[in-house]
DNA sequence: AATGAAAGGATTAAGCC
DNA sequence: GGCTTAATCCTTTCATT
């Protein structure tokens, strides 16, 4: 895929605001037929900008367990499989993976049993550290970002332009208005790298 | 609404995994006929256990920005008037609230730019300190939790029956077993509480 | 990307247990 | 109350331009 223009945005706006929302609906918003809307959606399915349609969820609504932060120090080697095992487990909804290395995941769990559930799940050789806290509310905007960050250098926020470059900086694409801000994240990247 | 049965929490399941999915297909999966399930899908949108019906979106096509988590320390007195103002900041995706009073939430900014989104985003003045850590990656996933977990005491872990109880701490529900469970939970929120 | 026809899904209403 | 079936209406898909 090329690039999203501000159809696809809105589209992907519409959608993330209800994604049961009838294309023909969407068509009429965007200014289009339903078979556009719908060969647009099977393209951002395809590309992996939309990755699924799915339901957000009151989980507290659900008794599944206390919800909680874990923070797992992983020593370099072994981000990858905590990571994997995190991801893996079945009371987990969110991970993330810290720049230099650190594992955090949010889970809905008996309080009481968070260290045996660290144990079982990631084990404890395979993390210097883990510390958990109580999580007393959560929230998630499906939202797609405003225009003015379609295009932001990831270094300096200055607009993007064909005379930018996109580049992988540890697994991940960044977005750079010019070669020296590229270097700069980089640099800052390889830095917080170093510190771990 | 007053309990989910499992035949609410397989629908769920299949709507989590795509949203779009014919009421007619999952209708098949769990048995039943297509108004059934549109009833019973109304029915959990109207309780509020179905916020929404969105779109996972990879944003790392989305050329949004790079990805941090921010956290923040906030005095006991503004954790709601930094929530709000954070959930309602264009850039971010998710917000976390400790039971301890702290906000985190991640985004996607301009990594340079983070001290300037702060001071415009909460004010220096509400907040006592913040921490700005990039992230390199992050998963969500929509599930909707085991049956082990449906009835799960939010202290011992055990199966709340009809003999446990429901209860409210600092805003949040929570469900246990028994009443001595309900207090030791009680007695940890607050002791949490006091240290913040 | 639009159009129109055909196929497929959602919703309604009536009736059952 | 919650379910089913059948009819209607709406949405999506496909072939064509």
């Amino acid at each position: 895929m090329g690039e999203l223009d501000e159809t696809d945005r809105r589209i992907l706006e519409l959608l993330a605001a209800d994604a049961r929302r009838p294309y023909s609906d969407i068509a009429d918003e965007v200014g289009l037929s339903a078979p556009a809307v719908s060969d647009r959606v099977t393209a951002l399915e395809e590309s992996g900008v939309v990755e699924r349609f799915t339901v957000d969820l009151d989980r507290s609504q659900l008794r599944e367990g206390a919800h909680v932060l874990v923070t797992l120090s992983v020593p370099p080697g072994n981000v990858d499989d905590v990571r994997a095992a995190v991801e893996g487990a079945d009371a987990v909804e969110h991970v993330f993976v810290t720049a230099d290395g650190d594992v955090l995941c949010t889970a809905r769990l008996a309080a009481a049993d968070v260290r045996a559930w660290v144990t079982d799940t990631v084990g404890t050789d395979a993390i210097t550290d883990f510390d958990v806290t109580l999580l007393a509310a959560s929230a998630w905007r499906p939202s797609v970002g405003g225009a003015e960050f379609a295009m932001a250098c990831d270094e300096c926020g200055n607009t993007v332009t064909s005379e930018g470059e996109t580049a992988r900086v540890g697994g991940d694409r960044y977005h750079f208005c010019c070669s020296s801000c590229e270097a700069a994240f980089r640099e800052r990247y390889e830095r917080h790298d170093a510190e771990a």
